[in-house]
DNA sequence: CCAAAGATGAGGGGTATG
DNA sequence: CATACCCCTCATCTTTGG
């Protein structure tokens, strides 16, 4: 995770710097790919180093910043050499206290078919944080294997590349480097930055020219990049996918980026190709749903996922290729359960859900909630006109549509004494499709009352009006929540198992959908510690708490990271062990409707995924200590 | 008058299904 | 091939509160 997590504040106190971030990964990714085509990439990059002027504090800060503690590196080197990383890292790997989980990686990687060799040189440039990339980069590699080997003499840039990216991707988090991010700092001294950062005298001073006297350190590395990025384009793609030179210099930037995109996809799907494929049901019906015959009772779990504590996970069913799998198999391998909640109220929700609970005698909440628009919202059959067949909504999200959409519609339709014609209809069923409106008068449709959506999501009314939240703070955090009955309906197991109640481990709580799923089921909550990052719902976590007269704790948290083995111990000593681990993890750069960030599961948010994996793996091995 | 919070409107593409 | 769908982000405008 870099410096500033999502976990804690909004992202709107890094604007500066979080696209060009982005960017620079990939960059980076397909630029190494390209300038490693063999197998001598690590030894290259160390001989590099060798022949700068500090190479052993070159090599030491190179690990230092991949997140190793100092004297381990030293031990490392000692042991091992300075000559070569490949051995030093493994060594650190081993006894880093981060070895389990980098293993787990390892052994990720090259369960996808990946030699161990690649995978540690992949993890090596991209740090162990960013799977995506690493993935990436091994794309690249396997791809290299099977075209031609790239002529070295093609790039100018090979001199300690990799360990200077490592360096840069760096100088975000590290405080000391701020005042060469300064755009203020006069020439010389960016000079100087960038060449002490491993580019060469003439990129600097090209990228100075180019970019202007008042650029900053990051647009003169992103323009640098750009101009690494085009050469190794040039060289990786045939010339009839070359683009002519673009003079404007983001847009040529964006260009190369997509360009590589295109790429990856395309390496992915050959790639893929002897994967098994992880199919969404259809009809998504889960392990079976109260009001369809279809049911399962059993399955067998993985040995190594039976509890305690029981867990549960839940994200986007419809994510991008392979990131349930990956999903699944950091969490022991369980099969998930994936349920459309049209199934359960009427609205879809299409979510996957992974838990080690039984599947048999399970019981939904009653009364069972209306599974159609007309009985959810009854005052909307009056006006629905007989051309819109819905009778479900479509998933409810963040954001609602504008007055002025709706106006439009207003307009399109009352222009017609009858039914209006076909291409208008379309037009109409369209737009209430994309943004869920519904008819509340003559001619008018409207997006959802926030009150609507609690109702639809199961939550008691108003439950996230005010106390501070505003009209758009409710949509966004309804949006991002559970479906309680769905929800609700594979935790209602618990109750006959947990009589005198439950301690829960809440994370990325939001508005509470799971303590409301276990209230709402007659679960007594004994403990709750909830992780949520948002002081707004945590606030509106608390008002439900204390107006539902709860006998239990409840305990908040707003950071993530906060949650360390240590608090763990201290939180599980003083109340008891967690009896159920629940949670959803974001899932901004997974969903659909993301259009600049869908990033997968290594995006900035979504890879909280793997905080929630850290925390389940410490809250299983303190429960089976104290067995 | 200003700054900050809130509301608004514009905006693409991946993945599955038929 | 077309069609449907998606726990969305960003820049800009508007309102609010001092």
């Amino acid at each position: 995770m870099n410096g500033h997590s999502s976990a804690n504040g909004d992202d709107d106190d890094f604007d500066w710097d979080t696209e060009d971030e982005l960017e620079v990964d990939d960059h980076a990714v397909s630029r190494s790919g390209v300038t490693v085509p063999g197998e001598e990439a690590v030894l290259q990059s160390a001989k590099a180093n060798s022949s700068a002027e500090s190479s052993s504090s070159k090599v030491t800060g190179h690990f230092v910043s991949m997140g190793f503690r100092k004297e381990m590196v030293a031990k490392a080197i000692e042991e091992n050499g300075e000559e070569n990383t490949n051995l030093i890292l493994e060594a650190l790997l081993q006894y880093s206290e981060a070895g389990s989980s980098k293993s787990k990686l390892i052994d990720h990687f090259k369960g996808m078919g990946f030699s161990e060799e690649m995978v540690l040189k992949a993890i090596q440039e991209n740090g162990d944080e960013n799977t995506d990339s690493i993935l990436e980069t091994l794309l690249t590699y396997a791809a290299l294997e099977e075209s031609a080997p790239v002529q070295h003499a093609d790039c100018d840039y090979e001199g300690g590349f990799l360990d200077d990216f490592s360096d840069f991707s760096d100088i975000d988090s590290s405080s000391d480097s701020e005042e060469f991010l300064n755009p203020d700092s006069d020439e010389e001294s960016k000079l100087l930055f960038l060449t002490k950062m491993g580019y060469s005298e003439a990129e600097a001073s090209t990228a100075m020219e180019r970019c202007g006297p008042d650029s900053s350190i990051a647009e003169l590395t992103d323009f640098i990049c750009a101009a690494q990025i085009a050469k190794a384009a040039d060289a990786l793609l045939p010339p009839e996918e070359k683009k002519p030179f673009c003079t404007d210099f983001k847009k040529r930037r964006k260009l190369d980026y997509d360009l590589l995109k295109k790429k990856k996809m395309k390496l992915e799907r050959r790639f893929g190709d002897g994967d098994e494929v992880l199919h969404l049901p259809n009809p998504m019906l889960g392990f079976g749903v109260p009001t369809e015959p279809f049911q399962r009772t059993q399955r067998v779990l993985p040995e190594a996922a039976i509890g305690p504590p029981y867990f549960y996970y839940e994200n986007v069913a419809l994510a991008p290729k392979g990131v349930w799998q990956t999903i699944s198999r950091f969490l022991y391998d369980i099969e998930p359960e994936f349920v459309d909640s049209k199934y359960f109220c009427a609205a879809a929700r299409k979510r996957g859900y992974i838990h080690n609970l039984p599947i048999d005698n399970r019981f939904p909440l009653v009364p069972l909630p209306p599974r159609n628009i007309h009985e959810a919202l009854p005052l909307t059959k009056k006006w629905w006109p007989s051309w819109d067949p819905r009778t479900k909504l479509n998933c409810l999200q963040t954001c609602v549509a504008s007055a002025r959409l709706t106006d439009r519609i207003r307009k399109a339709v009352e222009n017609y004494d009858g039914d209006p014609p076909a291409n208008i209809q379309k037009f109409v069923l369209e737009q209430c499709r994309k943004w869920n409106l519904v008819w509340v008068g003559r001619n008018k449709v409207a997006p959802l009352e926030p009150d609507e959506v609690e109702m639809l999501l199961g939550f008691p009314k108003n439950h996230t009006r005010g106390g501070g939240s505003s009209r758009t703070e409710r949509y966004k955090s309804l949006g991002n929540s559970f479906q309680v009955d769905t929800v609700a309906y594979h935790l209602s197991v618990l109750k006959d198992m947990f009589p005198g109640g439950i301690n829960v481990l809440s994370l990325f709580s939001g508005i509470g959908g799971a303590e409301v799923a276990l209230y709402r089921l007659g679960v007594r909550l004994k403990t709750v510690v909830s992780v949520e990052k948002s002081e707004v719902n945590r606030n509106i976590v608390r008002c439900w708490w204390e107006q539902t007269n709860q006998t239990g704790i409840l305990i908040d948290i707003p950071d993530v990271q906060e949650l360390n083995g240590e608090r763990l111990e201290q939180l599980m000593s003083i109340h008891g062990g967690f009896d159920l681990v629940i949670g959803g993890s974001p899932c901004n750069n997974l969903a659909g409707s993301n259009r600049h960030h869908r990033d997968g599961l290594e995006g900035r948010e979504s890879s909280l995924f793997f905080d929630y994996c850290r925390i389940l793996d410490l809250v299983r091995c303190k429960m089976a200590e104290n067995r």
